[in-house]
DNA sequence: TTTCAAATAATAGTATTACTATCATAAATA
DNA sequence: TATTTATGATAGTAATACTATTATTTGAAA
């Protein structure tokens, strides 16, 4: 039997699931191939159809405008990311080696997860660093979120909430502490690779170096 | 006298210095009007020509294109900040109570500055907590940073570094931490207003309380 | 096996965006 | 007064972000 690993999402976010068909798969496939290669602003349903094969309209019966297919394989990632944190901590008792985990489950570039045939997750987590706060800094976040677009992320981040709590019962801005996390996991990877004066990992450009970093910041804050 | 509070911008930025022309102070004025009530993703330079009377090509005559606008009103900020944190640190000795000062100047709203006449800081704000990020999160990042654009935040960033570095000068990154304080004091503001459960200010909706969540982080993990 | 619905392919068309180009006119300056 | 410079008015183009229509293929139910 093959493991075949499925996250299931959000029905609003398409208007054909991808996941049903050839087309679809190929759809989320090259979507991330090419936001990957060139970033979403130069990405359209054109470029999309050609690297397919198929027709622009084909792609427009799966997905209503490119801005929820970014936010369909943004939620797949934390879906997935959700999966892999649940598994990595699982029989793990001692919450700041959870929360150690959560850093650098987050911090690493992943390689690529075999069961999942037409997802790249390396380059999904590449997409999220570059392309990952466009899902929610729009006009429309108001009516994205009451549509639950961005229940995956607010998914992970109580879960993170809940071990910093483990950590420290009294801490008191568990959610806050996680989306700082999440978010500057990304950030920092982005800066030292593009703005490295941002950040003090220029020298190495390595991702250790923001786990520590990221591990000095949660701990001490949480004083552990 | 009047005084008058000019902020040295980039050529490079723009076509034709909006700074010396009535028609250039209306294209920045309106541009932060529009962004700010609409959004980076909705404004065009058609829309900005009808809002202030004149046409597209006129536009076309001071900013390349809508990206290089964007990155200058947002340059004009960072350079603004720096200059209320040199004014506001002025004479103090603790560093701790400067990076205090820090902290509370990027996390408050500020009021309009009526010795800038043709900008409003409160809707820049704004724009900065919605729209900062986009002026980095291109796939032209490495031009756009061989050409100086992002000079003004990396100057921020210094200076914030810096006085991490006298709170304690052992600290291991304080660039990393001042990007951390930046971005983190816009992002938890935005989350608390559209994405509250990503945060634990939603009942309150208190910048006060970004503040002390900040404080606790920074403080804490540089050991004060 | 037929048939009938669903998915896809092929093509065309529209409004808007992001520009570029041209030419006339008004204002500032030499 | 001549002339540079900024602005205004208008036009045009390629690309984007869609919608619509029709024909063809495929696959499942009758």
């Amino acid at each position: 039997m093959k493991l075949e690993l499925q996250i299931k999402m959000n029905p609003s976010l398409y208007l054909r699931d991808p996941e049903q068909s050839e087309l679809g798969k190929n759809i989320i496939k090259h979507s991330i191939q090419l936001i990957h290669d060139n970033g979403f602003e130069s990405f359209t349903f054109k470029k999309l159809a050609e690297s397919i094969g198929t027709t622009e309209a084909g792609v427009y019966r799966y997905f209503e405008n490119k801005h929820k297919l970014l936010v369909y394989i943004i939620s797949w990632y934390w879906g997935w990311i959700q999966f892999q944190l649940s598994y990595q901590t699982n029989n793990i008792e001692d919450p700041s080696i959870k929360l150690k985990k959560v850093i650098t489950l987050l911090s690493t570039n992943v390689e690529d997860d075999i069961t999942t045939g037409h997802v790249d997750e390396f380059q999904l987590h590449q997409i999220l660093i570059a392309e990952g706060s466009k899902a929610y800094l729009t006009n429309h976040v108001g009516k994205d979120n009451k549509q639950q677009f961005f229940q995956p992320y607010k998914d992970l981040c109580n879960t993170i909430g809940e071990i910093i709590l483990e950590c420290n019962p009294k801490y008191k801005y568990p959610h806050s502490l996680a989306s700082t996390i999440i978010e500057m996991a990304h950030l920092q990877n982005f800066f030292m690779n593009h703005l490295p004066t941002l950040t003090d990992f220029s020298k190495s450009k390595d991702e250790k170096e923001i786990i520590k970093y990221l591990e000095e910041l949660v701990f001490n804050t949480i004083r552990i």
